[in-house]
RNA sequence: GGGAUCAUAGCUCAGCUGGGAGAGCACCUGCCUUACAAGCAGGGGGUCAUAGGUUCGAGCCCUAUUGGUCCCACCA
């Protein structure tokens, strides 16, 4: 033994130790090897901006234990790392600090900028991935890529390029969402939709008769939650189904303070039943005016700068802010009496979700990639299985998305990220899409060019990441090994920003699925359920719980009791609860190492195994099986708590317990061995079906029981089931004794016999096989049941009368306990006994007398009820005898 | 408006294809039994939201209702 185990587990030192030390074995790195099956997972790449959060912690945890399983069973695994530009919200960033100097980003320029934002990559790029080392992820961090590396650079330019030739990219001027604040466009993706209180204001412009004059008794009223957008109406619109107005359409209105006539136009968008029926267009300022716009070629008056003040569209108004000018115009209504009332209304305004800033509709000549052909392998894909969701039911928020996907708005009006390749002819204006600056126009044969000043929406460059991070468009090796990968594992929040873009990705560029499965996961809460957020100060650091109980304990918390998709929350008690597991495990491992100590301890022959080393056994490769099967099918929180149990309960509690009578045996060093050898063997597996959870203590413990650092659990060979490890007799036997141990303990307990107090115990059984079966786990029964001394006999031969009973399925066992036992008291519990054997024997009897039950049910069910109605029988016999001879006592 | 999801022990949650309700924490009782008090043994506690239905059999499947959470749409 090279060196023992400290006394209590702590994490610290160790994880830290052992994760430099995989890291210099290099076993975190994946080559090319035909030999093997590839097993590939990208990561979701971290913002550079970023810090380790719970949510991370989740997401890396989950890939981590499907990484660590599957290079554990030979696989060729390969957890592709790398970061994310984060192209705004990076930018944000930038924008601030360089603010708290004083310095504007104007001021500064475009080059110094990217120079300030490259060096805040450095400097900051590398924290998360530092962060992400100490959760113990095993990354190959040989392999590491950033979305604006010069590879990802390439594969950027090659789909813009490609789309664009193929029509799928094109420019355009359409309504789009502003950020005021961040001044760019951004997708409907980044939108979100918050409720707010608002106003609904009541106004009524007037008519312009066929004369031309402006009516002063002929008004028409409508509603508006946005009076400042009245500077660019263009029209005002009825149903044209609506009897009230139809007749009015094709007549003017004037539109008051700028005096622009309107036509009245009939579009079915309008909802009779809303408001007054009656919407004043402005096909500038809102995509829904802007779609009745286009049907009736109205013109589209901007009448907001990008700053979301007026501008000279807007007359008087000019250059003030929209909500200032909203006030102003309120007024002007009032005072022209064309406002009629105010209500209060409550309503959702589009914000930007960086930010936070109410968004403003705006046209604008923007990139946008065509969506309707690109999505639909996208959704073949899904449809057909071949790219699995799980939990299944987000392929529902999947084609919500996918039905009704509109054209991708992927221009920023940013500098930090991939500059869209896009020319300009200083000469003609003509646009040129290559992958440099061209040499010539091709219109007009002019050489002076100018590259489009935007970038492209950050998730452009992540779309292209199960194939930009293996060499695409290079035609690499490992492209053709590793692609597509085999799972996803993310957020569901980020369904439609990153996952479907990914797909339709890869199906486009690579012809292929970029991955089979996409895990989902949910978020991760506070103890109230709320979400973590900086605003709410109630943000839980991992770092810090990592510090205070080591990352096994994170991460055990947080995949226990954690199904896929499902929301969870976060308690100090359960990191504890997994700290102590930790420190179960640890403490076991001492023991088994304390009794090993000075001697050799080798595979016993197979008929040296005591039965309840065969029931471990079995017990162990039960859990194998199921362990690895539930892993196959993503139940990472169903393995865990099996293996949990296993090794607590059973391992633990039961198995050493049972054996330490044959450890502190010195006689029998043939049954000690096998205990020993069982001991290790069992435990070893055992560590590895724990390891992908728990990483750190379980490679310790295993180097240390190998004596050699040289050793590694993490790519030791993933334990088999076997059925030949399968010992169904075994398994019954060890059931009996420990039903009957229960049955004692639970006895003693009841009538308050300390531990101390030793008492003999009769088990009486006319069953050979019982007998049997007790006789070989007598030894441990003495010990587990405080019995200095225990008789296996067939009938009550020589038992005192007044002993106390307990009748378990096995055998009915005696604890002559004369001084203690009060005789009604028995009689009482006996009752309560005879009382449930009861209910359960209706419960069979009512099952198997019933005819449609034994007619329908699966034979295999009705064998088992028949098996415990002669059980159960069995046990009311004994419960009644009993009964019937201690009333007999306490007549006397 | 459309959709998803949840409702199970005091709390937080598991419960995989329907076949006798589980865990952790908390609580009560007794134990420092030479691996572990970050522990051991024992215990209490659930009409599985409500009402119907399907089935031999429902926590699980179907329908409706109530309450919570979330996503999408965005009717001015």
């Amino acid at each position: 033994m090279s060196k023992e185990l400290a006394k209590t587990y702590d994490p610290h030192g160790l994880e830290d130790r052992l994760y430099q030390k995989w890291l210099d074995k290099k076993y975190f790195h994946a080559e090319v090897d035909h030999s093997k099956t590839p097993f590939t997972i990208v990561i979701p790449p971290p913002n550079i901006t970023g810090q380790l959060h719970m949510g991370h912690a989740l997401d890396n945890t989950m890939q981590d234990i499907l990484i660590r399983y599957k290079r554990m069973q030979g696989y060729n695994a390969l957890w592709q790392p790398g970061t994310d530009h984060a192209s705004i919200a990076t930018e944000v960033r930038i924008i601030e600090t360089l603010k708290q100097e004083g310095i504007e980003k104007e001021d500064l320029g475009r080059e110094k900028f990217l120079e300030r934002a490259w060096d805040w990559k450095k400097e900051y790029g590398g924290r998360i991935v530092e962060q992400l080392k100490k959760m113990g992820s095993s990354c190959d961090w040989d392999r590491e890529r950033f979305t604006m590396d010069e590879g990802c650079n390439k594969a950027v330019t090659e789909v813009f390029c490609k789309m664009y030739k193929k029509g799928y990219i094109y420019k355009g001027s359409r309504i789009i969402n502003w950020c005021p604040v961040c001044n760019t466009s951004i997708s409907d993706a980044e939108v979100n939709y918050e409720e707010q209180a608002g106003h609904l204001w009541h106004i009524k412009y007037p008519f312009i008769e066929k004369d031309g004059s402006v009516s002063t008794t002929r008004f028409l009223e409508f509603a508006t939650t946005r009076p400042e957008t009245m500077l660019g109406d263009t029209a005002v619109a009825v149903n044209p189904n609506d009897d009230r107005y139809k007749a009015l359409i094709g007549e003017k209105l004037l539109l008051p303070i700028i005096n622009r006539e309107l036509p009245i136009v009939g579009d079915e968008y309008v909802d009779m039943e809303f408001g007054t029926g009656v919407v004043k267009i402005t096909p500038a300022h809102d995509p829904n005016d802007f779609e009745v716009g286009k049907r009736h070629n109205l013109p589209e008056v901007n009448v907001i700068n990008d700053d979301a003040t007026i501008n000279e569209n807007g007359g008087k108004y000019c250059g003030m802010d929209r909500y200032e000018a909203r006030k102003a115009i309120v007024e002007e209504l009032q005072e022209m009496g064309l406002l009629v009332k105010i209500e209060d209304y409550t309503h959702n305004v589009g914000t930007h979700d960086r930010c936070k800033t109410t968004i403003e509709p705006l046209i604008k000549k923007q990139w946008f990639v065509k969506m309707d052909e690109l999505i639909k392998p996208a959704v073949e894909a899904v449809k057909n299985g071949d790219i699995r969701l799980i939990p299944k039911r987000m392929e529902k928020t999947y084609f919500n998305w996918t039905d009704n996907i509109r054209d991708w708005c992927i221009s920023r009006q940013l500098w930090w990220g991939h500059r869209i390749p896009a020319y300009y002819c200083d000469a003609c204006g003509e646009i040129v899409v290559a992958k440099s600056m061209p040499e010539k126009c091709p219109k007009c044969g002019a050489v002076h060019f100018t590259q489009d000043p935007d970038t492209l929406d950050t998730w452009f460059s992540s779309a292209l990441w199960p194939f930009s991070t293996l060499g695409w468009p290079e035609k690499t090796e490992d492209l053709a090994y590793f692609y597509p990968t085999d799972v996803l594992v993310t957020g569901y929040d980020i369904i439609f920003f990153w996952v479907i873009r990914m797909i339709f990705s890869g199906y486009e560029q690579m012809g292929e699925k970029p991955f089979k499965t996409v895990l989902f996961h949910g978020l991760v809460r506070d103890s109230q359920g709320r979400k973590m957020s900086k605003s709410l100060g109630n943000g839980i650091d991992p770092l810090e719980i990592i510090e205070q109980y080591g990352a096994d304990a994170l991460r055990l918390t947080l995949i226990t009791g954690n199904s896929p998709g499902n929301d969870m929350r976060f308690y100090y008690e359960r990191v504890e609860s997994s700290r102590n597991f930790a420190n179960k495990i640890w403490n076991a491992s001492r023991f088994i190492m304390m009794n090993m100590e000075g001697k050799t301890v080798t595979a016993p022959a197979a008929s040296d195994y005591a039965p309840v080393d065969r029931w471990i056994i079995s017990r162990l490769n039960g859990v194998v099986k199921e362990v690895t099967e539930n892993l196959d099918k993503f139940e990472l929180g169903i393995a865990v708590q099996k293996v949990y149990d296993f090794i607590w309960d059973e391992f633990c509690d039961w198995y050493i317990e049972m054996v330490k009578p044959r450890l502190y045996n010195t006689d029998d060093t043939v049954s000690q061995n096998a205990a020993l050898y069982t001991l290790k063997t069992v435990l070893i597996d055992a560590l590895k079906l724990l390891h992908p959870y728990m990483p750190f203590v379980t490679e310790e413990i295993y180097c240390t029981l190998m004596g050699s650092e040289e050793e590694s659990i993490m790519i030791a060979s993933w334990p088999v089931y076997s059925p030949e490890k399968d010992f169904p007799e075994e398994e019954r036997n060890i059931e009996l004794i420990k039903e009957a141990v229960r049955g004692v303990r639970n006895v003693r307990s009841e009538m308050n016999v300390p531990m101390g107090k030793k008492a003999q115990i009769f088990i009486v059984t006319d069953k050979q096989d019982n007998i049997d079966a007790f006789e070989k786990g007598k030894l441990f029964l003495s010990s587990l049941a405080s019995a200095p001394e225990v008789t296996i006999q067939k009938d009550r031969t020589g038992i005192a009368s007044d002993a106390v009973s307990v009748v378990t399925s096995g055998a009915t066992i005696f604890i002559p306990l004369s001084e203690l036992i009060d005789i009604a008291q028995e009689i009482t519990r006996l009752k309560k006994e005879e009382e449930r054997l009861n209910g359960e024997l209706n419960r069979v009897n009512g099952m198997l007398h019933n005819e449609k039950f034994m007619s329908k049910a699966p034979a295999q069910k009705i064998e088992e009820e028949r098996g415990k109605l002669e059980k159960y029988t069995h046990m009311m016999e004994e419960v009644k005898e009993r009964l019937a001879q201690l009333q007999q006592i306490n007549q006397k």
